[in-house]
DNA sequence: CTTATATGATACTTTTTGGTATCATGTAAA
DNA sequence: TTTACATGATACCAAAAAGTATCATATAAG
């Protein structure tokens, strides 16, 4: 598995994590700002942005002194890509179900 | 966020457990069989087959002294559920630029 | 320039996690 | 019943993760 991939399932483990990216969706925050959602210090939430944008679910931007982070939509891909491949397993033996049924003689 | 939701993120976060789902493709395996597939001990792939279950991606059902674990395709449905919030407010974000572009009267 | 502020960086503590080893228990087989 | 085997359970260890505190640095504002 890429190390891209385990970067992203990392990131996504921690319920701070999720609920800072789900914050981000109302538009681009500060380190500051994103930790005046949260009842840590601002270090912490800024180890998370940091785990958030080692995952590729986020970019940072520096704007002056601050600095921007906003959601990463293409940072999502691995996960979906690593669902698909159980959805596409799960239809496959639908398909299988299906055939099966169909070539069945036994049913009446 | 539900615990249901948090326990099933934990469990995909480690390499193993999603490499042990993977396997879990070819058909339900006993402790011993998933052990064999893995360079450790069977008392840890244990373990991780205890976090899947609680994560609520795999069953376990006993067969006489045995223990058959498969894949629970619905114990996936909050990683998608988690993910198509982010697809839909992507859609929306689409759809107003869309919406922007089509009511811009500067445009030539 | 001086000061205030947003962030970077480091060290440290506590908790969680992944792993091993060991022994107990329940079931199959002889 | 006796033996073999698959699993359960517990204790323990090491590494990683989550968090805090503190100080350094860079930029904005006066």
């Amino acid at each position: 598995m890429s190390p891209e991939t385990q970067a992203t399932f990392r990131a996504l483990a921690d319920p701070t994590r999720r609920a800072i990216l789900q914050t981000l969706t109302a538009g681009e925050r500060t380190i500051a700002e994103v930790a005046g959602d949260f009842d840590m210090t601002r270090a912490a939430v800024k180890k998370h942005l940091t785990v958030l944008s080692d995952g590729g679910l986020i970019t940072v931007t520096p704007r002056g002194r601050e600095r921007l982070n906003r959601l990463n939509p293409k940072g999502f891909a691995p996960v979906r890509d690593w669902l698909s491949f159980f959805d596409q397993f799960w239809d496959d033996r639908l398909d299988a179900l299906k055939t099966a049924i169909e070539e069945d003689d036994t049913h009446d």
